[in-house]
DNA sequence: CGATCATGAATGAACGTTCATTTTTTACAG
DNA sequence: CTGTAAAAAATGAACGTTCATTCATGATCG
């Protein structure tokens, strides 16, 4: 194996910059090898094929950034700031890289294809590190017995996915960050309606 | 204009059945046209081209959408209702049209570069109806003054369209429909913690 | 020097789009 | 109502480009 480049990761690091640039399916595999300066042939001493290299992409990315996360939440004991730990790391990640945050929200989406029938388990991994926590606050009282982890993960998930799609694509967005995870985490915690209109009409 | 066969509309159907099934990369134009029932050349007599079909499908089908849900919002007074019936309609259309939910679900992420060229407004109108309820609801001191209506229209949004992923990936999905819409929206409206977590420490 | 790694030109298949030809519709004169 | 000719609509085979992938050759390493 090739130690002293790295061949594997700089053309994985090549192809995120080409696959955020112009999308998977406009990405030619010359240009990555351009990006990565290795030839067209050697990407392929490395990878199986274009589509490989999303999967692998995906697969050891994604691992980081469970491993970052999970890593920040066990600092913390309140499930309500465990929560918002998660939501400020995810938002993030398009400050810090984001690059990378467009293909793992653009591209690997294009086509359920890739969600279908690669069963997506580092995915999952990741989104269920909120249900974890919703269930944890659940055990110690904090949070409603009668809420479902299971769709408040996707629907926390969804909620900052969406948010990062804003900052990706406007150019000097109105909000910031870390204002923008504190407020999102508030909603799921305590929701948007006034105290007055909690104790009225049901709901 | 042909008007006994509608040509027009006959290939934006066939064109959502074609995209749902394999992407709007990898759909042929052959295909589309052999599911319509016309030649391959007849497509180009009522499209520019294989990404025209795709941008008049969206805008078409979306304004169609924004009619309904907007006629069915106004039948309700209260905001919370609002809101639950957004959440009710979105789901829905995995219900009644899973094809055509699927195909605005992936290419509205995939085809960002679509977003940021065209400065999608129909999309945008469509998220607005939240916001606008939101606002309302803020108005009539239902909702509170604090929380930012561009933030939960998007957040509103993304967890629903989240969930959606759901019943679009999975065969049989775990939670109705139904149950769903107003899980989601009551998280919104009143937060995940207990009224005990809410009077203790700070969120 | 044998083995491993890298190169990039050549290959061949795929597919969006065009356009010469055919089919259908329309208009209207007898 | 019928015949007919121009216009409009539809067809699908052919074109030409684009690229993923291969592999014979060359470079580098141990």
């Amino acid at each position: 194996m090739r130690r002293t480049s790295d061949k594997h990761s700089k053309i994985i690091q090549a192809a995120i910059k080409v696959f955020a640039r112009t999308g998977f399916f406009n990405a030619r595999i010359s240009d990555i090898a351009k990006e990565a300066k290795v030839a067209d042939g050697t990407i392929y001493l490395y990878f199986n094929n274009k589509y490989d290299i999303l999967l692998s992409l995906f697969e050891e990315e994604i691992s980081k950034i469970i491993v970052q996360v999970k890593q920040a939440i066990e600092k913390e004991t309140d499930p309500r700031k465990m929560l918002e730990t998660f939501a400020l790391h995810h938002l993030k990640l398009v400050e810090k890289n984001e690059e990378l945050a467009e293909v793992l929200q653009m591209e690997l989406r294009q086509s359920n294809k890739f969600m279908k029938e690669y069963r997506n388990t580092r995915f999952v991994e990741y989104v269920d590190i909120i249900s974890v926590i919703v269930h944890k606050g659940q055990e110690m009282g904090m949070f409603r017995s009668d809420v479902m982890p299971g769709v408040v993960k996707r629907a926390y998930f969804g909620a900052l996915d969406e948010m990062s799609r804003l900052w990706i694509l406007t150019p000097n967005p109105p909000y910031s960050i870390e204002e923008t995870a504190k407020h999102i985490c508030e909603i799921f915690l305590h929701g948007i309606c006034t105290d007055e209109a909690r104790k009225g009409a049901l709901s």
